[in-house]
DNA sequence: TTACGGTATGCAAGCGCTTACATTCATCAA
DNA sequence: TTGATGAATGTAAGCGCTTGCATACCGTAA
């Protein structure tokens, strides 16, 4: 079983003339070491190729400086760029980040979660804040460090890092209205199980309800995929009156809805108008280019890195709620009218 | 030190009324065990809540279920997707991912590899086959089990999947002969540590040397941004001769190239052409789309995970060495003249 | 009855590391 | 010279789990 190629740490205490305390104490709090030993040890170290064993460290320090992450999916950019964020705060602090995807299910989530955790897991990163009790529940039995991302909580205990999904579909929407639009129609993601998507959608029409003279045409729910945005947006100009302005929940589905607007003949956005949600690189590069909502994906997930990180210190007096600000980006696809 | 909280193996045996080793042996092979037996265990272990501690379980198998995969990015989507391949082909096999970026950096990419088998990763995952002697002499002397990816080795050691880089910037410089081009210009990501980037140069340059009256007019240097992809493009046409394509090396590129194109008041492609390469979400997206390589990136991923999951279980006879094919998407950037 | 084989379980030795405590030794003040 | 002090190092007891081996038990064949 003994891997025999794997120096350990008394093949090196050996090499050194040391004792194996010494070793340890040389790695994980050099001070403790007189100069000429360190140097000694250091030297049986490189010589040997020492790396120290994972499984031994973790055992005996009842850590393993590894947190996860579970977003919803790696597969379009809505959460890579907040991820690379993290992940590089992370490995700043010498923690490793474990992945997980729940690929907007969750049940998948639930899994991930356990199954990082039994992969040693000191913390977790999860996105929104809305799960099933049973998840809820067991997260609460074990006292899993945690916090949410792309979301905050007002109430509740858990940490978040984000921003206000509702107030930024608000604001949004009161700005397409402001362009004068009043026939308005709306594209999201699946709601259920997806607070952020659920939120934003209750910010737009909110501020649609606000506006007397205002109405919400149609609503459409779909995938995160250019297809099934474009079918949903298709779907959205079946009816007798056509909406001057389409909101969309995410970059990715107003995209859809562009190509699709433009198969159709419609121009954008003479003839609609669209908007978007997350500004993805994707959102600058179509024509004309995506009216959206910047979420501030890498200082959200740098935020995220530290306060998971205080919090896994037992860092005290730490704020552990941030809520971060979305802005309006105006670019081309939306008109006044 | 002891975690009071956490149940462990001897918490369990005490309260089912057997031994740790029973209890060891329902999980790891539950049909070791008499049914009555088993029933009891589970039901200790549900009431108590218990989850194996993974330190210990690693230091008594030698192995953590673990796999490592060190990308130069997450930050665009070049590898977003292949990864998110990647990583549901081992959850489906019980294995967790540990990410680690590198910043298209070698020693960074050294540092990753150290902490992530550090973090007891039983095998990696790495792009391109280029690396230091340092890193190479590393990862043959602590035998890590690893395949490559985004290359395929024709020679060398280590296991491979991916696609040919030089053939795919041949062909593709090809197809664009082939529709008449005959001055070509050429933007390519930083070469230096990235076998990838230089290889489709090679191929590129290849296919240019073999067409007689065919001329390379410039090659361009960047990393991989709209912005500096910009301004390799405004570079390119300061010369007294205009290139009547440009071929780049990424989608991020050839978008970046548009863009500026676009900006100067260039037509695309009845001005100019212009290429791209990977095929991401983007490409389909600009006006005109982008003609430009496919690599399947998600077949790749999951072959990855196959081969190494096989390699990590010892499994024989596997065939290590995977070639893909990069197939040529024509859109419309690409002008006949 | 005894011997035998097979199955279910327990025993206990690690796996490699950390760390509280013990020991050693040099230094220095009294 | 002696004892106190403190720095450097060693000793050894775990951390929680797996697993080879020993043991106990049961049914069957001789």
């Amino acid at each position: 079983m003994r891997d025999s190629n794997r120096p350990s740490l008394e093949d090196v205490a050996a090499l050194a003339g040391v004792s194996t305390a010494s070793i340890s104490r040389c790695i994980n709090s050099p001070q403790k070491v007189a100069e000429p030993t360190r140097q000694r040890i250091q030297n049986a170290i490189e010589t040997l190729g020492y790396v120290p064993h994972f499984g031994g460290r973790a055992l005996a320090r009842n850590r393993t400086n590894t947190i996860g992450a579970i977003i919803p999916t790696m597969d379009n950019a809505m959460f890579a760029s907040g991820l690379q964020a993290f992940q590089e705060t992370l490995s700043a602090a010498g923690v490793t980040l474990l992945v997980g995807s729940s690929n907007y299910d969750p049940d998948q989530e639930f899994d991930a979660i356990r199954s990082l955790l039994a992969q040693g897991a000191d913390g977790l990163l999860l996105i929104g804040a809305a799960r099933p009790e049973k998840t809820q529940a067991f997260l609460t039995q074990h006292a899993v460090p945690h916090v949410l991302a792309w979301c905050c909580q007002k109430t509740g205990h858990s940490p978040s890092v984000g921003f206000d999904n509702q107030k930024s579909g608000h604001d949004i929407t009161v700005h397409v209205l402001a362009h004068g639009h009043r026939k308005l129609a709306v594209i999201c993601g699946l709601r259920e199980g997806n607070d952020r998507a659920t939120a934003r959608v209750v910010g737009i029409k909110q501020a649609i309800a606000s506006q007397s003279d205002a109405q919400l045409l149609g609503l459409e729910e779909c995938k995160y995929s250019f297809e099934e945005a474009g079918a949903a947006f298709a779907q959205l100009l079946t009816g007798p009156e056509k909406p001057s302005a389409v909101i969309c929940g995410s970059d990715v589905l107003a995209v859809g809805a562009l190509l699709q607007a433009r198969k159709m003949g419609l121009r954008v956005p003479e003839d609609i108008s669209i908007t978007g949600f997350d500004d993805i690189s994707l959102a600058q590069v179509t024509t004309p280019s995506l009216t959206t909502v910047r979420v501030p994906q890498h200082s959200m997930g740098r935020k995220a890195a530290e306060v998971l990180l205080a919090l896994l210190n037992q860092e005290p007096g730490q704020n552990l709620r941030h809520e971060l600000m979305t802005t309006i980006i105006d670019r081309g696809t939306l008109a006044r009218i």
